[in-house]
DNA sequence: AGAGATTTGTCCGTATGTATT
DNA sequence: GAATACATACGGACAAATCTC
């Protein structure tokens, strides 16, 4: 449970508890977490906090809002295969918002960014890319 | 400015401002930012809405927190290069709290996972990472 | 040693808006 | 219209770490 005496804040224990509960498969993917208001309840906290928690897990892309109807354990998108070839090589960073915008990306997705032999670069949605040979 | 009848959200617009000041060099890479103190006077705002835009801020990777100096522009790493060979493929996602401990990652910054031909994966820091062939 | 100032972190409360069911 | 759920914004209070005098 939370402990509000303990070394770490109220926040990132919720955020904990949540978490294992998506990774463990307790909650799947495309389902729905308790509502920010039933959190308060059952765990006797203030909104704020359990926004903090529900922050924490969006940016570490492990759900998505969808608002009105509530946050849910985001889905794993099908890969596409970006291949590199030759003097290319690839990194990664988190987006703009603009770059978010048009690669149309959840919160917590970065992007992969290729850069070709020849220096120019290409983007690439982080969650439906995988790097090749 | 910060326009509070505008469409988007005055921490969004804030955020804006910074990130401006930062990607055209204004703020330098290890340069301190205003102070939140200093961003509530200055824009006549609530420390809350100014937290916000700094909590956007470093879930971009663009800042980074020393506590209690200040919060600074995140300074580019020098990158390794991890080679792909035949079979492998990389992926990238956000940490986990353990995994952010684990390869002394700030906020905002993706891992790399390379996924060898036999299976076995490896996980390194996506600021000092490059995939190459 | 100590006192005070600075800065970010944590937590609470309230109010209102917007979109969907 | 009512109920639900997340978004935005304000306010206050105290803690912890560091720096300055």
């Amino acid at each position: 449970m939370i402990d509000p005496n303990a070394d770490r804040a109220v926040f990132r224990q919720l955020a904990d508890l949540l978490r294992d509960r998506i990774l463990s498969g307790k909650l799947a993917p495309g389902e729905k977490l308790p509502s920010e208001l039933r959190l308060t309840q059952e765990h006797g906290l203030s909104r704020t906090t359990v926004r903090q928690a529900m922050a924490i897990l969006r940016s570490e892309g492990l759900v998505v809002v969808d608002r009105p109807r509530g946050t849910k354990v985001r889905t794993t998108e099908p890969t596409e295969t970006v291949t590199l070839r030759k003097g290319d090589t690839a990194s990664t960073r988190m987006p703009s918002p603009a770059e978010r915008r048009d690669l149309d990306l959840a919160e917590g997705v970065p992007v992969v960014v290729i850069t070709r032999a020849d220096g120019s670069t290409e983007l690439y949605p982080g969650d439906r890319t995988r790097v090749g040979r």
